[in-house]
This record gives structure tokens, sequence and C-alpha cells, in this order.
DNA sequence: GTCTATATCACGATAGAC
DNA sequence: GTCTATCGTGATATAGAC
């Protein structure tokens, strides 16, 4: 309905089909998707698709490096910014969600391209670009890995375990902006709704500054 | 390979059924799964299937539904149970991590069911276990929230946003536990491995409790 | 570069014997 | 309740004209 739309009608063939995709794929998943959709949407014929992409596999894993550089190039400044660990962690959060946001089917795409990597063909996996995607995510985490690292020796966090706490950010934001229906029906408001995403901005880092627990400068160490 | 396995012998065919789509549908999702493969890996032919599901839409919904409310019996008596707002929270999160770890696929087929509604055929929104689904995650959501709600209201937790954090605490947990080969790379173990569910306890209820931020108390008030 | 036409295959679902 | 056989469809991918 009003959900894929103009995709830009002056970009080549190859960003129109790339932009479709990456709508779809989020939408569907690898599987859902049929490349007649896609070519449809992009205004060509089916069989031209496999001028520009061999195979669905390798148009797959070129939309998902693509939703991978964008999301670095936004997250990079904030990793490389100077301050606490703590101010850091918060810039690279709104980057985070700054690149979730800009691209809307990113985060759908990414979560589920964390579980779906094993649907692909096995000849996916030897592609360039589902190497270089695969090398990418692993080098955002160790980043993120060693932005709370750097906290935790700095004094500035608790001892928290690097890794898990690199899951529950994850889950945090990008569950939360991939979560649909189901996150709108809860927040009664569109995930992408300015004042919504200013929200999950302030409830995330807030969050993570101070948990749940009500006052806790006059109780702490008194609880556990 | 060691994955899909044993799945017991003595059951009945129904529930055999059922329980090789779960391990299926949570690893490829619906459309990545074919009933070939399901009638295969239970021991039936593929026309055996529709002696007990109509359609695979309705053996995908019963498989959602089945899951749902093996999650509600391990979460109700902890919704049930005495105490503050705070302590109720902490015995829902373990019940929820019992459930998830209780029932392998789960946490992936949640995930996934979330936003892979939208590609089953518009009949199976018909269906009255599409309809059941779809009451016991509101029900359920709604539960939570009413917890949360009262832990303000009684001011053990902060003035925070009751959706937002329902959309973290899944976020935290089914997330983590759906995240498969880029979970367990991150915390170097398997997820399910007791050591690592017993870590992720600790490390989502201290988060719930301190934020991330080291010795609160003395810093408190401070920044911001 | 884009098209039409087609090859090949797997899918969900049905019919009907046993 | 399970089977074999089959129908109709839509998938990825290819061949080759324009």
């Amino acid at each position: 309905m009003s959900v894929s739309l103009a995709i830009q009608e002056s970009s080549s063939s190859r960003d129109r089909i790339l932009d479709v995709a990456e709508w779809l794929f989020a939408r569907r998943g690898f599987n859902g998707v049929g490349l007649r959709e896609v070519a449809d949407q992009a205004g060509l014929g089916k069989s031209s698709l496999f001028h520009h992409f061999q195979t669905k596999s390798e148009l797959y894993c070129q939309v998902i490096l693509r939703t991978l550089e964008r999301i670095r190039a936004h997250v990079q400044p904030a990793l490389d910014s100077d301050g606490t660990a703590a101010g850091r962690l918060d810039r690279v959060v709104d980057a985070l969600i700054d690149a979730l946001v800009g691209d809307p089917p990113s985060a759908r795409l990414l979560l589920r391209s964390m579980f779906e990597d094993e649907m692909l063909p096995e000849s996916a996996h030897e592609l360039p670009e589902h190497k270089a995607a695969e090398c990418e995510t692993e080098s955002m985490l160790s980043d993120f890995g060693m932005l709370i690292r750097e906290g935790i020796d700095s004094g500035v966090f608790r001892r928290v375990s690097v890794p898990h706490t690199i899951q529950s950010l994850i889950g945090a934001i990008v569950f939360h902006f991939a979560s649909g229906e189901l996150g709108e029906k809860l927040i009664h408001s569109e995930l992408l709704a300015p004042e919504a995403v200013a929200a999950r901005r302030r409830e995330v880092k807030d969050l993570l500054r101070h948990g749940m627990v009500a006052e806790d400068s006059a109780t702490a160490g008194e609880k556990k």
C-alpha cells in the first residue's frame, strides 16, 4: 500500500534494484521475495536483473553489505569522538539509531540477516559480498566491545560482561526498530515518528545509565 | 547435522510433525521450509501431513500457538507471585528465560513470527490458531505492562516508558536466545550452555537494576 | 541493457488406492 | 492414516533476439 513507493526515479537501474530489494527482503525475507516482484517494482523485466546481479544470492548479499556500510559510516564518528566511554557510548547509540531511522528497512533486514544466513544456498557463502558483510559485522561488534571494555577499565562502567552488553544493546535498539506492527501497537505510534524516535533514544540511554530502579542514589548498595 | 535430531520416537505423528516443524520454521522461516522436508524428518510421506493439518499455514500457526502457550505457562506463576514489582519482574525474567531455554527453537520462532505475519497468505489470518496466538501475545504484553506500571506507581521503578521498557526486555531476552551463531561467536559459548544461561540471567537483571554506570551511589545526580 | 521465450525444478495441495 | 501419482503454479536461471 503506502509502504513501498517512489524509490527515486532518476537513479540507475542498479540502484533502483538494490533499493527495491532492500525493502522487499526486509519485509519478507530472502525466501519470501521473488525476483519477479523486484523487477516489477524496479520497472524492469525479470531477466534484466541478471545483467546487474548474477544470482539472487548476490543481490541479497549486496543489499546487506550496503546496509552495513551505511551503518558503519554513521557510527564511526561516534566511535572516534572524544570524551569518556559513557559519553561516546551515548553518541554511538544515537548514531546507530540515526542510521536505522535514516534507512527504514535496515533494522529488519539486519535482524533477519542474523539468522537467515543458513537458508542461503551454499554458494552464497563464497561470494565476496557475503564475506565482506561478515567482516564488517565482526569489526563493528569488536569496536563496540572495545568501547565498553575501555569504559570498564577506566571505572566509568560496572564490570558488565562485554559480549552480553553488546547483545543487550542490539536487542534494545535494533530489535525495537525492527519490531514493526508489534512495536507500533505497543507504543501507539509509528516507530519512525520523530517523537517516538526521540523517546526511544531517551529510554535506551536512561536504561543504560540508571537501570529501572528508582532513586538509586538513596538506596544504592542496600539491595542485592 | 547435530542440530535436528531424535524428536521423540514414541509420540504421535501429530506431535512429531509439530516438533519437526517448530525446529524448521525457527531456523528457516515460513517460506524457507518445505512440507517435503517436514514430512521426511517426521518419518511420513508428504501427503500424510494434510491429514493432520489442512494447510501449511495451519501447521505454522499451531506451532506458534503451542510455543506461546508454553511460555505463558512458565511466566504465569511469576506474574502471580508475591512481593515488590522489582522482585516479580526478576522472577518473570527468569521464567521467560526458563521457557526459551526449555524450548530451544522458541526464541527464534517468536522473533521471526513478529515480522513474518505479513508473509502468510491472507487466509491464514482467519485461522482460529492465528487469532488465538495474537490474543495470547497481546495478553502477555499487557501483563508485563501492568507489572511495570505497578512498579512505577509504587515508587520501586523510575518513571520509565512502559511500552519502551517492554521492548527493551524482549530485545534483551528473546533476541539474545534467538541470535544463534552471532551470539555464540560473541560470548564464545553455546547460547544454551548452563553457564551462558546463568550469565545471561545475571547480566539482564543487573542491567535492569543498575544500568551500566559504575558506583551510581557516589555520582548520582551529578551527570546529565 | 532490456526484452520474450523457455528450461528446469520445487512447491502446496488434491485424488484415490490400500 | 499412510501411501503413490499428479495437478497447477511460480520459482531461479538461461538463451538469444533487438
